[in-house]
DNA sequence: GCGTAGCTGCTTTTT
DNA sequence: GCAGCTACGC
């Protein structure tokens, strides 16, 4: 076996490759053999570094094969990314690993298991709109609404409920039957896990606790998994839930001697296995974490479990990674600076030998398009000395922030890209098709059948759906796929023979292609379901210029089943859908894409980038408004915060807004708590909120909401403009003129209308006039079509590119 | 059954 | 400021 070094890590003299370049602390890491170990590893201290290596030693060492470990990751890119570095250490020896997020190993088990408990191996995953669907359908039938449920409400209850292993027998134990709320929501809960098993589906919440229940209902079958994997490793477990820490408990448990006995009859090997007392011991586990970066208490993980880990797991090994390879030593002093003030956590310093860096940038915006356009301007002067686009990231805190961005982006000529946000799969269009292949993959989830069941037009309405699931529910009520029986037999509903034609055109297409499907690759079985329906044809054929981009999104939808076909030549139907629902909006990120990444702060964390802008830092926003109201919000949110800071090596900007528009009113914005927590002396403030405050000639301001008192402003006055002041103090000039001109062109400017220049012709020496910055001369035009873009050098707001088609400027 | 005009309520984050 | 729903007219 060779050990494929990694050529950029620098090859110590001490031998062993594997540890070779790395601190001591991460070699300890590497090399600790136990039955369990924490890593504590702080934001840009090697982690995965140190868990490839691990991985790697473990299978070059030959203590274990490759089918013997699994290693969960956070997201499939995570996943993707360990894979290949491991496979680069390694090379062919790592093949047979289970590398994978929690949720698409529990699918793996679940499909080889599924029959064990009423499912079929075929069985769909519901994403969160699909359970909201079915919520909804519920709290409809049972008038729920009268008792004051909604759909997120329900929703939020029972994922929490499934997240701390409470199935619906155990709930109903706790109810007060006295209550009518209580017992409303017992019903609620069993009749959603009854449509799940009977539609053949599980939700996110259930691929983790079905896993776990499975796992404790039949022991045998737990015990194959705890023979098989010997070594598990689990990454971001700061950010596990109950049911993750479950299954992780289960399969880490030793295999009782009896079990042993039964594996064996089965034909499993397991002789070399057993120890003195004829057990197989619990598999070895390493988990990495850092309790600072717990970010997802919102939806279930519980920190505790990182924090307990020593008492769960009597006779664990910790060992703390605080060296950063990642950021400047500012950068890490505004982190450790803004951490400190959560109580109550493991101390823990970050530090770093590449010297102090630049300063942070802060600036503080009129209003968000104010501040959209500062991060705008500085990435292109960021791009003009050097650094590309695909290493500069936006964040922010809500999705909703993303409006003002893209909208001055497209202006600008900036590359960009959305990380997360309606993410192609969320599109009608394309779940319409995903519902077509959910059909055929699972004729039993009457969810999908109803979607399409009028998608394209064919007249069949509600009437005709309830009629239809009525013949079901006399007819065919325990049949495995009820509402496809009625279909089938149309005819004997008595309705009109355009209708019945109609149903039994439909059913007569699914049961084709189903006949296809065990074998025609994915593409094959879309494309045929594509024309028996008529999908993309109505489309094309529709007045609505909207419905042309929906034609062509199909259209991609096709080119990603078989990029999908060429990528797994043996996959099947299932496997697309699985891999389909199953992927985050980090996962499309492609890091050779050329353009600056946009996402929320949430999204962002396990990322790096040379420079980072974090926005909207502002009370109500960062700390969020909903976060006041739960115990332990605003910590999380610091730790949010904490993420931010960090995922930026060299340059960070932190940037504000006096007023942001939110609910499609403006309201005023106060800067964030968290600002104060920086020490004054790590920020150059380009615009700070004081001077924000005297330019814009609004009423005094405190730099903090919580104001204890006159001049809490302390320190915050930053740089005098004269020294360094931006763009020879363009912002104050041109945003001053915004503000003073008529509100008509302010509401067209916010509104974010598309707007279209059409053919404008423009040449280098043209005057022209914008609406924000007023007027200026053409230097140069570059650029084809629709991308042409001006660089237009404005009398008073510097120099600027503009996206020719789009931007609000007139020639003159 | 279909299309649309007008109203409501909402956004925190995601596997 | 928009999506998603309801009510109404065809």
């Amino acid at each position: 076996m060779t050990i494929v070094l990694d050529p950029s890590d620098p090859t110590g003299a001490s031998g062993d490759p594997l540890t070779a370049g790395l601190n001591p602390q991460q070699k300890e890491a590497v090399e600790y053999r136990g039955q369990s170990l924490l890593i504590v590893a702080g934001a840009g201290s090697g982690k995965t570094s140190v868990l490839t290596r691990r991985i790697a030693g473990l299978i070059a060492s030959r203590e274990a094969w490759p089918s013997q470990i699994l290693a969960i990751t956070f997201t499939n890119k995570a996943a993707a990314e360990m894979r290949e570095r491991v496979a680069h250490l390694v090379g062919q020896a790592g093949e047979g690993m289970w590398i994978s997020t929690f949720h698409s190993a529990c699918v793996r088990i679940l499909r080889r298991e599924a029959e064990q408990f009423g499912f079929t191996k075929s069985f769909t995953i519901y994403d969160s709109a699909d359970s909201r669907a079915l919520l909804k359908r519920i709290l409809k039938q049972l008038d729920a609404d009268t008792l004051g449920f909604t759909v997120s409400q329900a929703s939020g209850k029972i994922s929490k409920l499934k997240n701390e292993l409470t199935d619906v027998e155990t709930y109903s134990r706790q109810v007060n039957a006295g209550d009518p709320q209580d017992v409303m929501f017992l019903e609620i809960f069993r009749q959603y896990t009854r449509e799940l098993q009977r539609a053949n589906a599980f939700d996110f919440d259930d691929l983790i606790a079905q896993t776990v229940f499975l796992f404790r209902a039949f022991p045998h079958v737990a015990a194959t998994y705890q023979r098989r994997f010997r070594h598990i490793l689990v990454d971001e477990y700061q950010d596990t839930n109950h049911a993750q820490y479950a299954l992780i408990r289960e399969l880490t448990r030793p295999v009782d001697p009896e079990l042993v006995d039964e594996l064996e009859r089965g034909g499993q090997f397991v002789q070399t296995m057993r120890d003195g007392s004829g057990r197989i011991p619990g598999a070895s586990l390493t988990v990495v974490g850092d309790s600072d970066q717990s970010i997802y208490a919102f939806r279930g993980a519980d920190i505790r479990n990182i924090v307990e880990f020593e008492r769960d797991f009597p006779n664990s090994k910790v060992i703390l990674l605080e060296q950063n390879y990642r950021s400047t030593q500012n950068i890490l002093d505004a982190a450790n600076a803004v951490i400190s003030n959560n109580f109550d956590r493991q101390a823990k310093n970050l530090f770093t030998t590449v010297g102090a860096g630049e300063k942070i940038v802060g600036f503080t915006g009129y209003t968000g398009h104010d501040e959209a356009q500062f991060v705008a301007d500085e990435i292109a002067s960021l791009h003009e000395a050097g650094t590309a686009y695909k290493d500069v990231a936006v964040f922010y805190r809500t999705n909703s922030q993303t409006r003002a961005l893209e909208e001055i982006f497209i202006r600008s000529a900036i590359p960009y890209r959305v990380l997360g946000g309606t993410k192609f799969y969320e599109r009608a269009e394309i779940k319409d098709a995903m519902a077509y292949l959910i059909s055929v993959a699972n004729p039993a989830d009457p969810m999908a059948l109803r979607r399409i069941m009028n998608v394209p037009k064919r007249g069949i309405g509600p009437a005709t759906e309830t009629a239809l699931q009525r013949w079901a529910d006399t007819n065919a009520p325990d049949a495995p796929t009820p509402l496809r029986d009625a279909m089938r037999n149309a005819d004997q509903l008595g309705l009109g023979p355009k209708v019945t034609g109609a149903i039994r055109g439909l059913a007569t297409l699914l049961d084709e292609v189903q006949a296809t499907a065990a074998t025609a690759p994915v593409h094959e079985i879309l494309t045929a379901l594509i024309e028996g329906s008529g999908l993309v044809e109505v489309l094309r054929a529709s007045r609505d210029p909207q419905d042309e981009a929906r034609a062509e999104n199909i259209d991609e939808l096709v080119a990603v089943t078989k990029e999908f076909q060429k990528n797994n030549p043996d996959g099947t139907l299932l496997d697309f859908l699985t891999e389909v629902t199953l992927v985050a909006a980090a996962d499309d990120l492609d890091d050779t894409s050329g353009t600056v990444s946009l996402m929320t702060l949430h999204t962002a964390k396990g990322l790096e980038y040379e420079a980072v802008f974090l926005t909207g830092v502002e009370e109500d926003l960062l700390p969020h408004r909903m976060s006041a109201s739960e115990p332990g919000g605003p910590a999380e949110e610091r730790r949010l915060f904490y993420v931010g800071i960090t995922r930026a090596r060299q340059k960070l900007f932190l940037s504000l807004a006096m007023t942001r528009a939110q609910f499609g009113e403006v309201n005023v914005a106060m800067p964030s708590r968290y600002l104060q927590e920086i020490p004054v002396e790590l920020i150059e403030w380009k615009q700070s909120p004081g001077m924000a405050n005297s330019r814009g000639g609004t009423q005094p301001r405190a730099l903090n909401a919580r104001r204890d008192g006159a001049g809490g402003v302390g320190g915050f006055g930053g740089t005098p403009r004269a020294s360094g002041g931006y763009g020879g103090g363009s912002y104050d000039r041109a945003t001053a003129a915004a503000k003073t001109r008529p509100k008509t062109e302010w509401a067209n400017r916010v509104t974010g209308t598309v707007r279209d220049n059409g053919d404008l012709e423009l040449e280098a020496g043209d005057r022209i006039s914008h609406v924000d910055f007023g007027e200026g001369r053409v230097m140069a035009v570059t650029g084809q079509g629709a991308r042409r873009i001006a660089e237009v050098s404005f009398d008073s707001a510097g120099r600027k590119k503009l996206l020719i088609k789009v931007a609000p400027i007139e020639k003159i």
